[in-house]
DNA sequence: CTGTTAGCGCCTTCAG
DNA sequence: CTGAAGGCGCTAACAG
């Protein structure tokens, strides 16, 4: 029964312990260290950690902290929460980083720009040993540069334009390109983008890879000038009321940022009773839990997100052991649902 | 421009700016401490300001914590934050705390006890000043009161059958009503539930408050006799299909445990070609930001997270202060979409 | 009003 | 193999 966890004990020092075990604190502390255990004797280890057990002793990672100048936690700043293409991300990373003993500590800058410069230099003070920034606007990039140079940052999910950051991240170009290719395998001439935020750099590369394939295999775009401002439910359907507005005719496919814009999409469709797919195709993106779940299933791109937390917790701790990294790009993947149909 | 913000400077202590600014650094660290910088004349308190500045001096936290005993930290621990009902109560804590100069510190449980152990121990380990639990199930009850003796605990969310400990949460038999009165009131006689974890003590209360009423009002239920192990899409999935292959007849109307339950369970039933609420109707659990906008609409409990979250905090920061204080209990709302109707 | 001193809990030399 | 001593950065007494 090695588990006592006698939890009574407020704080148990290494002085507590090794005053009951009748020796001296250093070498309790060595006998605690798995890394320098050896350098004690057995049989007092053992004592030790009996003694220890049984006073519920816990190591104070403040203290080690001060000490030791690391505090085995990573900063992760995301966006928002509710956006839930971010929940297999901070699993890979927690999974990744947990195995080394360290913990992430998560924050959210609800996509704001005073919000995150306050947060970073919160994480700063508490002196996370790295941090993996997840929710960066083009503004931030200064501010995060510099901090970059006090500790090791790993920019994920979301590309930084113009960042010397590594970065874990998707090729959103790619991501685009598959959508319109999508579209025009289908037999669709008009299309239409429902834009994300444009200093959010995944948007303007989605846009880009969109246009670039629309380009090469002819379809038309109609233009809708607003963009949203924060890629979330109320925003795509505001963008889908504009599109709705616009003088141009309707387009017979349209593709919104993100899974949540789809959504909101959808429900001003709906509004004006628009059938999707059978009067227009609709995609989104990142591929959301539930969004296969939805009527219609929604035709998204699969972002990989257990994946960019693992290689961006890996990044971490490998910059943290002195190495060299370099930045990790990844592939993205249309799963096609019910939400987009062939035109006859 | 007293935003200097020189971040080049890896760590400038208090020592430095004291050296720099030619003074001692306890009347650096008072002139810094808004509690204490009356006690420094007005001239070398902004001098050392303005040195502090310039260097780029920011205050080690982990040091503080270690002298002062705080470290501004509140543990919040969570099962899955894929369960986006706990967003509002992260934004409503987040913002109570943050008020107070603390941070939330965010880890997972998967909702497995070993991770909650873990974690827990973790959290201690780390010398939080306090914690919010939204995760607990019962098994792990013995070893969070034992912790709620060493610092401050509020149980949020998920109520915890019978702690000592003060919780926040939300009236789930009145939830549970709501919807069998809603079930009543359309004209179902025949309906059946989707239960979730039994031992997660939120989904038992429910059931209760659901058969209460349907006891007064004179429904029948068709009993399932699964309950989901975890309330995910996958598991309302699971148990929805329990039910269609039961001998007993199908009944009109079905209540999901929670929201994500319930989008399985639509899933499933569309896969039969029934359809909600035509054939049936369907009511979830919690009225995440998205259910508004899926086909159909899903009827469902407001659970009011901003303000679950927004209490633990005050409550936390009196506790802090040495305050006793009184659980909240929530009162739920019924919201109607149209995913349920009345039969004719 | 400012300087001095001590110590939070731990780890890491350096001696024995 | 174990004890002694110093110090990480900061703050809270206590002096002056």
């Amino acid at each position: 029964m090695s588990k006592r966890q006698n939890l009574n004990a407020g704080s148990v020092t290494l002085l507590d312990v090794a005053r009951e075990a009748g020796v001296h604190v250093s070498t309790v502390s060595r006998a605690l260290d798995p890394a320098h255990h050896a350098r004690v004797k057995e049989a007092t280890r053992q004592h030790i950690e009996a003694v220890a057990d049984r006073l519920g002793y816990r190591p104070d990672m403040v203290a080690r902290g001060l000490k030791s100048g690391r505090t085995a936690t990573v900063g992760v700043i995301v966006a928002d929460l509710g956006n839930t293409f971010i929940t297999p991300v901070i699993h890979g990373l927690t999974a990744a980083v947990e195995a080394a003993g360290m913990m992430p500590m998560i924050a959210e800058t609800e996509d704001n720009s005073d919000r995150f410069a306050n947060i970073l230099d919160h994480m700063l003070s508490r002196r996370v040993d790295a941090m993996v920034v997840m929710s960066a606007r083009s503004a931030d990039r200064d501010i995060l540069e510099a901090a970059g140079r006090i500790l090791p940052i790993v920019v994920a999910g979301r590309p930084l334009e113009g960042t010397t950051l590594p970065e874990v991240v998707v090729d959103e170009h790619a991501g685009g390109r598959l959508i319109a290719e999508h579209f025009a395998d289908l037999g669709h001439r008009t299309v239409a983008q429902l834009r994300g935020p444009v200093d959010v750099a995944n948007f303007p590369r989605r846009d880009q890879g969109f246009s670039d394939a629309c380009r090469e295999r002819g379809l038309e775009q109609v233009l809708v000038p607003e963009t949203a401002t924060v890629p979330v439910i109320a925003e795509g359907r505001r963008i889908m009321d504009a599109l709705i507005n616009l003088a141009a005719g309707m387009p017979t496919a349209i593709f919104a940022h993100n899974d949540l814009m789809a959504l909101g999409a959808l429900s001003r469709l709906r509004q004006d009773c628009v059938r999707v797919p059978d009067d227009v195709s609709l995609v989104g993106y990142n591929d959301l839990p539930m969004v296969g779940h939805v009527t219609p299933s929604l035709t998204t791109v699969k972002y990989p997100g257990m994946d960019v937390g693992r290689l961006a917790g890996e990044m971490i701790l490998r910059l943290l052991g002195g190495e060299q990294v370099e930045g990790h790009t990844l592939t993205p993947q249309l799963v096609a649902r019910e939400s987009t149909r062939a035109l006859e």
